[in-house]
DNA sequence: TCCTATATTGGACTCAGTCCAAGTCAAGAC
DNA sequence: GTCTTGACTTGGACTGAGTCCAATATAGGA
């Protein structure tokens, strides 16, 4: 059993066949799958699993802090199953690649205090896009670079 | 003519009273609004205006570079209109409040030569995450502080 | 083995956003 | 002032992500 399991287990999860293959399919420190793509890799392992048990453990798993929602095209939210080190990401605008970045200094120390208007400031996410060196490559002689 | 108006003329924009309507509601350095949002407002100015107008110009605006697409709660785009000053998100976890805050550092200069994996990076956008006043004092007494 | 609270299912539903063919109109030409 | 035309708008159908729910199944403790 893998330690996630291990975990939901001590938590008094039912492990059931869904949720260990949603594990499954999770586990691997850098993906970054959308509900679906879980979904259509959960499948594979167990044909009869629904969408709605996808976005309910995936839920769940957020909540409990052992994956975290990214967005990072303001469209699909993406599970990211790296969450017990503290990161950020690299979105490349070409082809949509994602990168976990680890940054120099806490991105809470750059927000001054005459900038944080009275708020109780727990949590920064900071998303860098730019182009990947295969999208660089591709587009090095013709047009602009988009975004 | 605001500016706004005065850039797009400028940019061979026809101006029609749809494109007015949305330009007058998005006036303002602070809001945020979603697109149904500045449909609802523009509906109040130009009652048959239709939504895919709405969307239309937004995008347009985007394009342009008049307007900044934020997304703080990967659900719904939000279009920003302070789109000529650099500046971050503050959001209260709470009531979903948003502040514009600026920044002391370039997020670009937290990320380190070793973790951009050749992409070419080009911008960064940093969302700051915590409860703003009128939830703190709400939630003071009962219960843990959510998120 | 039984029991039951908890989890799963599929299908209907919502909501944000996109697409498109038909109709309208801003603004340049005269 | 009127004409002309291509850009703009419209409403309605459509898509795709995500939610909700009543009926059914099952993990795991008794």
């Amino acid at each position: 059993m893998s330690d996630l399991l291990r975990r939901l287990r001590a938590r008094g999860w039912r492990l059931t066949a869904q949720r260990r293959v949603i594990a499954e399919v999770l586990d691997g420190e850098h993906v970054h799958y959308t509900a679906d793509e879980v979904h259509a890799r959960a499948v594979e392992l167990l044909p009869e699993i629904s969408r709605a048990s996808v976005y309910n453990t995936l839920g769940e798993l957020v909540t409990l802090g052992e994956v975290t929602e990214v967005n990072t095209d303001g469209r699909v939210r993406r599970y990211d199953p790296n969450a017990h080190e503290a990161h950020q990401h690299l979105v490349c605008s070409g082809c949509g690649a994602i990168r976990d970045v680890r940054l120099t200094d806490d991105p809470l120390s750059a927000l001054p205090e005459g900038e944080r208007f009275g708020f109780q400031v727990a949590q920064a996410t900071v998303t860098y896009y730019g182009r990947c060196p295969a999208c660089v490559a591709a587009n090095a002689a013709p047009g602009p670079p988009v975004g």
